[in-house]
DNA sequence: TCGCTAACATAACGAACGGTATATAATGCC
DNA sequence: GGCATTATATACCGTTCGTTATGTTAGCGA
């Protein structure tokens, strides 16, 4: 369990952080950082403004460790793919648990990194860095496991891997992008199969 | 020649529509429709607000204006790679096509299309539908003419029409998140020539 | 019980937003 | 030369934005 708040003066907190940061995600989530403002988030967290800035500091503090914990909870199956056997496995242990995590009926649609590295606005841009630099390691790791396959005898030897590592980010992204703006289930595996049946190597 | 502006009546209008839409335009690619504010559009367009309001009504229709103009100027490859000989020729223009646009000098990074349909908040909902609506017409094309290539024997038989289709969308759009995320035009091409490499048929 | 501390609720802050009212300047028509 | 018409320039509208000052309430240690 992680070091949570023990006070132990002062008036206790009448609402959990935990809670509170789980539904300012799914505001995030579904309508991006500048989408969501303040009025959104206190009604969804169910606490007031007051209370928001003395328990996470501001609107980008409190952004950052939403991020925090969609990457820990959403894109833990991106790191769970690295562990499949092959260089193929990984490649659909990513698509379809990126099926699962943009489609998930009781969640918001699409990926909140796409969503916060596409969009928007100036005061968005230090957001937008921070995103795009998070996404730098897990390409990162991406790379070494197809490496790792390629010595493995799992992909061809004349393979790019720089290449192949970032064509299948931008199929996930794509299928991010769609799914945002309605593509169904349905829709996404019919892309996962189209692009799993041409994967090179086994 | 389009049916320009010809008023003949009061006093004449000192800026040029087309040059004043374009300008528009950047700054909607660049921002998103909500980043871009109008003293951004008004100053990039060297026009005051009444100015802009009395020419293009209002903030929407000046973005559904600049719009088309992307999709007729900037969006023009997607339908000359319909035209390709094969199918994979078609995959080829699209995919080259993306990387000329997303990835010139002179102009914003990413899709125009990508970067509405994802951000954002509730005012842009209503530019949201439209921006998916506009893209299903592009999406059938594309359909109709792999269907037709299935027919000429340029497709494998049992190749789903469908998934194919989202497929090759699907890196397109990933390719605009990419683009707009800092990839350079290098980035891109070995995204390509992967996808290229493993295409189906000819 | 009395402070000390910290979270609560209310209300307000300045800035920026999209959109306009108003007044002035420039054209074509009679 | 008026007159109607339309574009321009300035200044402002009401609203919403993220953020915070202020006063009150609740728990702990003394």
């Amino acid at each position: 369990m992680l070091a949570s708040n023990t006070p132990t003066k002062g008036r206790p907190r009448e609402f959990d952080v935990d809670v509170a940061l789980t539904a300012a995600l799914r505001v995030f989530w579904s309508k991006g950082y500048e989408g969501a403002s303040l009025t959104d988030l206190t009604e969804a967290m169910g606490i007031t403004r007051p209370s928001l800035y003395a328990a996470f500091g501001n609107k980008e503090a409190l952004f950052r460790r939403a991020l925090d914990l969609y990457e820990r909870e959403k894109l833990e199956y991106t790191r769970r793919a690295l562990d499949a056997p092959t260089a193929k496995g990984v490649a659909e242990r990513m698509l379809y648990g990126a099926i699962d995590a943009q489609c998930s009926e009781c969640e918001p649609k699409g990926c909140l990194g796409v969503i916060s590295a596409v969009a928007c606005g100036a005061e968005a841009d230090a957001i937008r860095e921070h995103v795009i630099a998070r996404r730098v390691s897990s390409r990162n790791a991406l790379v070494e496991r197809l490496e790792q396959a390629k010595q493995d005898g799992d992909l061809p030897a004349e393979i790019d891997i720089d290449g192949l590592t970032g064509y299948l980010f931008a199929i996930l992204q794509g299928m991010a992008v769609q799914a945002g703006a309605g593509a169904t289930r349905e829709d996404l595996e019919k892309v996962v199969k189209t692009g799993l049946s041409m994967w090179p190597g086994r």
